[in-house]
DNA sequence: TGAGTTTAGAGAGTTTGTATCATGTTGAAT
DNA sequence: ATTCAACATGATACAAACTCTCTAAACTCA
């Protein structure tokens, strides 16, 4: 078995009564040296080379699992056949794609604390994580557009 | 061709040069009518039900171009196969979603439109819409849990 | 009316995700 | 350390979802 960093999802897998297997503790890796954005193609291609034993089935349960967990949420980018999974670090994620040109900017900052307490008071839920997407015209889309208008 | 209530949808997409064709009209008709929230699948029902001469792939054009525009965007609920199509009224939309029970909850106000323009100004972007996901457990599944804890 | 452009429909083909089940691994109790 | 039961895995065949390609139709504008 390679060696594995174990750092806080490992220990919330646990702790949520989940084992460490070779196959999670594998496929948590790959998305966390992912940069923050991998499609399941990507990841089942990476997490074969990084060990072939894995089987496809388990790159799914994984991803499924990781999803309830909310370490990652699923959300469409380029089109409408394969998700793109998006790591949420400290349960929550912020990104615009853009409509013309699918380019992904991120930012950091939400100021969603506020709201996330009032929403958990107010309807008794309790609430783990959170994907807040921009949509609309990146930078560089809105001058082409502009120059097109003109023309 | 069947009648088809003219708002406001059907404007916007003259309105960005694209043709008000039976086939865009009646999926737009069928999207208003869905509650909100629709999967392709039910779409594709519904859509052949209301004019059985409109073929697979025209819907599935309508979806990705009413993405384009934000007048949906996919979404995944239940599982990783087929995406949730949400309705963004005014551009945007709001929901929990639990973890446990898959169940939906949505709510209104989401306090971004401060965020929307800081983000426009900074990094010289055009918004057209937004969508705001929590997840978390629901209010029966936050009790379910507590009590298998007390076990 | 006629040329050019956009859009549609059909259906086969590709890709993505799932179900099943026998086998292997994990973690805890001894 | 050893053992055991529950949990998790891998292989593969299967099913579903979405796309591609091509021909035909509809719409636009002169």
């Amino acid at each position: 078995m390679p060696d594995h960093a174990h750092g806080s999802r490992a220990d919330r897998l646990r702790d949520a009564g989940y084992k460490l297997t070779n196959a999670r503790l594998t496929v948590l890796q790959v998305l966390e040296q992912s940069g923050g954005h991998i499609t399941s193609t990507e990841l089942l291609e990476r997490v074969s080379a990084a060990d072939p034993a894995i089987g496809r089935a388990s790159v799914f349960r994984c991803l499924d699992l990781f999803t309830r967990l909310s370490f990652i949420r699923p959300t469409y980018i380029d089109n409408n056949v394969t998700p793109t999974y998006v790591l949420m670090p400290d349960g929550h994620h912020h990104h615009i794609i853009c409509n013309a040109c699918n380019r992904v900017i991120e930012f950091e900052e939400c100021h969603l604390e506020a709201l996330t307490k009032e929403l958990e008071e107010r309807l008794h839920v309790k609430l783990t994580g959170h994907l807040l997407e921009f949509y609309g015209l990146c930078e560089n889309c809105c001058i082409e557009k502009a120059v097109t208008a003109d023309e």
